[in-house]
DNA sequence: TTTGTAAAGTAAGCCAGCTTATTATAATCT
DNA sequence: AGATTATAATAAGCTGGCTTACTTTACAAA
């Protein structure tokens, strides 16, 4: 089914020897990890009798909103590689859920299509998903739902700075003053 | 660098090209999944310049908390298969972090040990890890990370029974009626 | 003791990521 | 127009997941 996440490989189980509540944050690490993999190998468990993996059927759930797109488009929709997406939409094209069509006004590109025997599936893939993310959240409140929002919406807003402080240290040609 | 991670198909749309959560994809399940995969992210590349990949360096932790142990149980403790676990003990073992040694009561079996030169790596990982986790949770009181790790708990229970249940349905040989 | 089963590791082969390099076509800039 | 640059898709080749099948060894039971 899948893979890795470990979201803070130092201190590690239960116990943290590091001072502090350095070791509560390390746990919230840990939980926000299994929890992400958990709903992931629930719904891909869920899916696999349909017959399609979790990168196919991201595929096909993004393709049908954009109804037709250029292979980079969408690429770039799913934030994977053109190559990544050129194999898969290799796989979906044999099984026959999609089609590539070339562009009319472009020579080079390729739009990418669903066809009808997509459809039933995706109907399927979408009542798994209610049922999924009703399950995820039996017996939590509005309340405490919102609460688990606006601490994750906060965690998410360091991160993003820590994304792109990370991304942009290519300033500074003769001073580094950084840690 | 790697990706995937929707954690709720049907929602629809992440839409805004994420920025700042405020569009919709404040769906808790795409903030989850969405916070962990940054985690990932910004772990990864911090730590690449050490010359590991994430799945590398989990094996490395791992073997480092455990001292020495046969291949099974090391892929029992990172929830991995034994066949992927063997391809990445190759790979540790040509860049000299990792060595095998056959097992002095099961000739079956080879013992996993770190070298000598493993270590200084370790080190370096658990500063950039302890960083991390200061930052991800900067500005965040300890009653905010006491909630979220409740409520994430309840949603892991949530998701424990739902793994349960899913995976022992073979009761009913006979009503299966599906199309 | 022999036999049969279980376990440790490996091999082979698939899927899905990535990067780097190529090819064909567009678009832009003298 | 002609030359350069940029873009769409693919090719090639690596990593790291998985499963299935095989070899070797251990152990338990007949």
């Amino acid at each position: 089914m899948n893979n890795v996440e470990s979201l803070s490989p130092s201190a590690q189980q239960t116990q943290g020897h590091n001072a502090d509540g350095q070791t509560r944050a390390d746990y919230v690490g840990y939980l926000i990890g299994d929890v992400s993999r958990m709903i992931r190998t629930v719904y891909d468990r869920r899916v696999e009798p349909l017959g399609l993996t979790r990168a196919q059927w991201r595929v096909m759930t993004r393709l049908n909103r954009l109804e037709s797109c250029t292979q980079t488009e969408l690429a770039t929709e799913l934030e994977i590689e053109k190559p990544t997406l050129g194999k898969l939409i290799e796989r979906l094209e044999a099984k026959g859920w999609v089609e590539r069509r070339a562009d009319k006004n472009d020579a080079r590109s390729k739009r990418l299509f669903l066809t009808a025997a997509a459809h039933p599936l995706l109907d399927e893939m979408t009542v798994l998903a209610d049922d999924l993310i009703e399950g995820v959240f039996a017996g939590i409140g509005t309340d405490e739902s919102t609460r688990l929002r606006e601490t994750l919406s906060r965690i998410k807003g360091n991160l993003t700075d820590m994304l792109e402080t990370d991304m942009a240290p290519d300033t500074s040609p003769g001073g580094e003053t950084r840690s």
